[in-house]
This record gives C-alpha cells, sequence and structure tokens, in this order.
DNA sequence: TTATCTGCAAAGAATTTGCGGGAGG
DNA sequence: CCTCCCGCAAATTCTTTGCAGATAA
C-alpha cells in the first residue's frame, strides 16, 4: 500500500544514517517534516493515525527517542509535563523560543548577539558547550 | 518536641507571607534553608525525614507547590524527568545553571550581559519578560 | 472553633519495557 | 534467514488528589 511518505526530508535524514525504514518510521517521518510547530507525543500519535491507524503509542515513542539520539529531532520543555519535538534543521536555522504565558503560543527567534553570549559564558566556565535549553515566559505589553 | 527549625529563612518567609506554620511546613523549611544544591522531591523528603520520620513525601509535594505559588522557591529542570528546587534568594542574587555533562555537577552562574539580553529579546518580541528557563549543558575542556 | 493541613493510599499522566509475532535487508 | 522492530499491555516513575482525622490560629 503506497502512501506519499517515501520523500520526507526526515525519511532522508533516516537513510542518510542508516536506519531500518519501516514503514512506521516512514510515517512518523513524514508528520515531523510535516509539522511546523512543535507537537508532543500524543499530537504526533494522532497525527501519525490518519496515515496508519495501526501505529501504536509506544513506537512512536521509541521512534522520537531513537530520533533524537540520531540528532533528527531535538526535544523541547515548555514547562507543561511533558515532551515536545521539532526537527533539527541546519546550525543557521538554530533558534529559541518565547511562551506566551497567556495564550500558550510559542514564538521562535533567534539571537546573534545570544549565541556568542552563551558560548562565551561556558568556555568562560572552562566548558565547551554541548548543548542548552533557553525559553522566555512573556505575558504580551498592552498597546492601548 | 522541640527541633532547632524554628529561625530557618524560609520559615521566616513563611511568617512574613502569613502562611499557617505547621510542624511540617517548618521541618520542610529548615530542608530548603540548609540545602545549597537542587534538591528533588525525593532527596528533600529523606532530608525532612532526618528531621521527622511521619512527614509523608505527599506533604513535600504540597509545600513545594505552595512555597512555588508563594515565590519562596522555583522550581528547576534540569533535563532528567524530575523537579528540582531551589530557594530564591533575592534578584541580586539570581543565577543560571551549566550542567557539566560528564559528571552530573551543576555550576551556577550569572552573567549582568545575558539579563539584559533575554530582558531586550522579549521586549522586541512585544513581550514583558515574566520568566524563563536557561541551562547550558558543556563538557570540561581538556586542560592537558 | 473552624478553616486549613496532613498521612495514607489510590488515582493520574507521561513514558518505558517484556514478550511473542512480524517485517526489512 | 536473522536481526531488529512492532503492537499490546503491564510496569515504572513522578506527581496529584479524595478522604477522614489532626492541628494552627
Amino acid at each position: 500500500m503506497p502512501n506519499n511518505t517515501s520523500e520526507s526530508r526526515v525519511a532522508k535524514l533516516c537513510v542518510d544514517k542508516g536506519l531500518k525504514m519501516t514503514e512506521p518510521r516512514k510515517v512518523i517521518a513524514k508528520v515531523l517534516s510535516d509539522s511546523k510547530d512543535h507537537p508532543d507525543v500524543e499530537s504526533l500519535h494522532s497525527r501519525v493515525r490518519v496515515l496508519d491507524p495501526t501505529i501504536s503509542i509506544a513506537t512512536v515513542y521509541r521512534t522520537m527517542k531513537l530520533f533524537e539520539d540520531t540528532n533528527i529531532v531535538t526535544k523541547r520543555d515548555f514547562g507543561d509535563g511533558r515532551a515536545r519535538y521539532e526537527e533539527i534543521q541546519g546550525d543557521e536555522d538554530h533558534h529559541h523560543h518565547l511562551i506566551d504565558v497567556r495564550t500558550g503560543k510559542v514564538i521562535e527567534f533567534y539571537n546573534e548577539e545570544l549565541e556568542r553570549l552563551k558560548v562565551k559564558i561556558a568556555n568562560d566556565l572552562g566548558y565547551e558547550l554541548v548543548d542548552h535549553h533557553l525559553e522566555l515566559f512573556g505575558s504580551p505589553i498592552n498597546k492601548n
């Protein structure tokens, strides 16, 4: 049963990394490639189900861990209790998040100075920066 | 049964904020005041048990939520699945964390430029910064 | 007194895992 | 084939909560 999952960006990454391309992985890869937000596992699973209702949530969990270990996605933590995932783009496309505390809306941003600064801070402490978490939580400034 | 919990900094904060000062809260307050690390609820509970073995872990959870809502402690997330807590000092004592990925050691740091920058970023996006998460993960630079 | 708090144990929510059958290379 | 993968359901881990008795103010 062909479904148009063969050409997704994430699927290509899997092939590049030598992962066994099973049907569930193809579908999950496509869903990730098509997602422009930061879905949690439950959201991913329901999107995946549309394409293939036989895929279990356990497989989504296992696949996300695999993709994380293979640097295909990153895990995000927006303060609610669950993990969210986002496809890794290139270094150029690196960004952070500001979460609107009123609406929960997530705004992505990139700041050159910030990138420089966090590397410098780690170096000054005697460390090479290997990862970081940064989320800002903000309340919209009243424009009235 | 007197125990030397009456004078802890956190206990004073509780009184200041008008919280009912029960025995469990006094003990938990003392443990927090004496903690210079970032304990999770299980660690807190075992420290609390030393002073009073009758205090349940449910009370520790409830009390930490209360202290969080009352701005006595802040919740931290270091990437392992559990919440960690730290007493709020003053604005001057605000800091962030760098986690050594080899040893798990947590290094606290403060950076003026960073403070300025994150407020500016939020403002530029049309938001007032109300909270933020920032943790750096680093690998020690080989000094050989 | 009286509203709040606590311990206990059960419930929840997110995530992981053992197992036997199934599928990719 | 042969290893790795999957669905299922049970198990784990962290955290919350209903209840009935206890306690601070």
